[in-house]
DNA sequence: TTCCTTATTGAGAATGAGTCTCACAGGTAA
DNA sequence: TTACCTGTGAGACTCATTCTCAATAAGGAA
């Protein structure tokens, strides 16, 4: 056994939750792929690798998973949500390309200093953030 | 007929649409109030006004509106959109209180120059940008 | 191991925001 | 007035996600 499959053992004993095939099967799938996918996606792939599982555990699954952090669940905007593994845990924002559907992903320091200091500003401090931006490329 | 009345007047003919008494309505419910609302929210209070429109006509007519940046659309997560009139277009983000709710409203230089900086790094230039910061009171 | 209790699952129904369809109403142009 | 549109309302539809509930399978106890 991995690392990652005593982790999301771990997880589930911590939340009272028992460990099954589908649930090893959906994090083991999220975690293949670093892409941006959909629920659907994500639930499609496991199918095609010959394991039986249904949508309505997908989903529940993938609850378990952001609330511990095992998988960070992004809204663009598309009416659906992305999802993708956080094995380094390391916080990142999201540029979408507008002419190619490219995502990049970016973090910066000076930015999320700025936003803690406009929060502060109002009395507030940041819980979490949003921050997306929609580009196209630069003229050459 | 006022200067907005006017306006709507305007860009309806502009989009070669016609000037009708629900498109007015609903613009006349975004307007009269700041809040954030979501769609199902104009349409009761056109309703509770006394003036029979349709859900349909009144997400049509948002459209046109948004289109038009008489309203601005926003997404906060909850799966349903907010709007709210644009009478002054000036631009701002939220910042949205997760205790009470409350949803507050800024503009900073900085951070819309950081984003554009950012974006070129990456050899893009930002098109539109979703800023959100979902925040809690400090404590005092 | 076998049993027993309970959590989990799958299939499909339900939900809810938003969109689409289409027959009818109301303006518009000639 | 006629002929032709565009706009509207009612409700069907879509689609991602959630819910329901009977059947199944963990996993602790004996």
């Amino acid at each position: 056994m991995n690392q990652s499959n005593g982790a999301l053992k771990d997880i589930l004993r911590k939340e009272g939750l028992r460990y099954t095939n589908q649930r090893q099967s959906i994090w083991d799938e999220i975690r293949s792929n670093h892409d941006h996918r959909d629920a659907e996606d994500i639930y499609i792939s496991i199918r095609n690798n010959g394991v039986n599982v249904s949508r309505a555990t997908v989903y529940r699954t993938i609850d378990v998973l952001v609330k511990n952090r095992f998988v960070r669940k992004m809204d663009l905007g598309e009416g659906r949500f992305r999802y993708e593994p956080r094995l380094d845990d390391k916080h990142h924002d999201h540029m979408v390309c507008e002419e190619t559907g490219d995502i990049i992903e970016y973090f910066n320091q000076e930015l999320e200093d700025l936003q803690e200091k406009i929060a502060n500003e109002f009395g507030y401090t940041v819980v979490r953030h949003v921050h997306q931006l929609f580009v196209k490329p630069l003229k050459k």
